[in-house]
DNA sequence: AACAAAAAATGAACCGGTTCATATTTATTT
DNA sequence: AAATAAATATGAACCGGTTCATTTTTTGTT
């Protein structure tokens, strides 16, 4: 493999002119430009980046960690955030963390070690096992929820749920059920919160046994309308923490035979691409998820370039869209 | 940040045997490796990786071209992967290509530039405008087709459309229609192949008018039961070529008040974790995703360590999975 | 205690780029 | 044509590890 000392001699030039007429090619003369390009191509020469990062001492790498690569939302976050690194020159390395935390503290290892310059978590962050922030090491935390302590960019978890819940109870719903993610997730703590608090707002009273926790998979969504259904005094409305738990829910409703939306209005979380597919289409939180990857690149190429941004927590607007799945209750 | 140098110096010893102590530290002395251990520890010192893969001329890196990261499939087969490399201490960077073939030029670029030691490619292979294989570049072909000129892993596309398509002839279907991907999606070709074969092996002749192209997405799946609908002489049985369509389809058909699977058989391929749910449950081709993951890593760092396989081509078991959604058509 | 053999430690050289103080060439001015 | 300024080119030193021929220390043997 030909290196820079091998183009240079093939072109009767210092490696230091090889080196400036890659970087900066207006800064050599011409007749040498030739020269150079001659040799270059004639050597097939390639730059050892390996090299390059070494002596920059800079990977021009960012982490961006991904509790499950396999999921749509993380998709469009991730395709924001490789729309801006790539526009910097910087490489995008996912790590898929699958939810354990031996994986994640290798991916913050490869920080440590310089294999890359800073990471974007996409994993909510939990008090208990959270391994960031740490103070030597550049993160962001992207989709993240209130109190994150550390760079992040996310919605208004808490306002969205109160307005989609609200909503619900503008139209005359009394009793909405909830079909809630895993227990400890942060993200489902903060939309608790915004049911309650719309709740509240109408006076209404916060009824525990109408929140059935899932997992925010399918399986549980399908569960959970069966429990709905089966409940002697059964709410009129679903609050669904995502979509993919409402669209199980309105599967399962349907098999039940419960006629949507009228003796059932659902909600979801997500707008996922089906929400706008499914029978009938289902209303939502629509997240700006490829913003959020962009807007948390940007902030942490800021970092790693080393400049501090103004704000720690940026709150990105979120859209309520409303679709066929929700109608006043039945008189 | 702290150097080999400085440990070398806080603990007053030779740069020389830091490393040793790092790498094969049974070669220390017990009294030097406790001065160096704690030299380390008293700096925070971290190996810079930078340094010791430039040094070793290998990044220990394999890029996995993966056209679509938010796709059941594909992300089984990482895992495989993953695990492999991981054991072998790789790092596994995933290149989203979005089917750009600008983007994953760009990450054979990181091969060339030793980024990268090597490529698996989820990505199927068309003639037309594959990038690979080259011969400076070592790359695996995982979930191929039937024809991939370079070493591959997949599984007997042909064999198993032929399989499933048999299937449904031995249960008295005769007319029996196709929801096909892509049309030159060359797994697409592969399995159309295998429904052809199984036809004619029953003396089926072949009517292209049941074969409806659709792209692999849900939507596309829709529509083709709409049209499979209206048909004056409608199929009794349908194959499509991924359960997401497959599913879709089921929707569709059950939304024209078509009883499945007394009216219309279906079965899918890939064995998506819904398929197990839906209703009527889904009979399908299950891939072993996370094996032929496996395989082709292993393939691949076999390839890096410099061996040659003995077989190019790897082909892998798969299952027909029978499930609710199949019966023989009414009389 | 003397010697040989084995084990451990040394440190300069190396990997392939980039950098920068210095030298050389080219262009401009008088 | 000489003097000066600007543009290019040079090449040794450097980044932070690893390697390996050589030296030093430890262990074992008689």
């Amino acid at each position: 493999m030909a290196t820079i000392r091998d183009v240079a001699k093939e072109a009767g030039l210092s490696t230091g002119t090889i080196s400036k007429a890659l970087s900066t090619p207006e800064r050599v003369s011409k007749k040498n430009l030739e020269k150079i390009q001659a040799a270059i191509k004639k050597l097939n020469y390639k730059p050892n980046m390996l090299a390059q990062k070494f002596r920059a001492k800079s990977s021009k790498t960012i982490v961006v960690l991904v509790p499950d690569i396999a999921n749509q939302f993380f998709a469009s976050v991730i395709s924001g955030i490789e729309l801006v690194a790539q526009n910097k020159g910087f490489s995008v390395l996912l790590g898929d963390t699958r939810d354990s935390a031996v994986r994640e503290r290798e991916f913050v290892r490869m920080v440590e070690t310089k294999l890359a310059d800073g990471i974007i978590n996409l994993r909510p962050y939990k008090k208990q096992d959270a391994i960031l922030p740490r103070d030597d090491i550049l993160a962001v935390s992207a989709s993240s929820c209130e109190g994150t302590p550390s760079y992040s960019v996310r919605i208004d978890n808490v306002g969205a749920a109160k307005k989609a819940v609200g909503h619900l109870i503008s139209l005359g719903h009394k009793r909405i059920g909830v079909i809630s993610g895993l227990q400890d997730n942060p993200h489902n703590i903060d939309r608790l919160n915004g049911y309650k608090a719309a709740l509240s707002a109408a006076n209404i009273d916060y009824d525990p046994t109408l929140v059935i926790a899932g997992d925010f998979n399918y399986w549980s969504g399908l569960t959970a309308a069966e429990q709905f259904s089966s409940m002697k005094q059964r709410p009129t409305a679903i609050f669904s923490m995502n979509d993919e738990m409402a669209i199980a829910a309105i599967r399962g409703f349907k098999d039940k035979g419960i006629n949507m939306p009228q003796d059932m209005s659902i909600i979801g979380f997500d707008d996922m691409e089906v929400s706008r597919y499914c029978i009938p289409t289902l209303s939502t939180i629509s997240q700006p998820a490829e913003k959020i990857g962009q807007k948390s690149a940007e902030l942490l190429l800021q970092l790693i370039e080393g400049s501090k941004p103004e704000t720690e927590e940026y709150i990105l607007p979120y859209e309520f869209v409303i679709r066929e799945s929700i109608a006043p209750p039945r008189a």
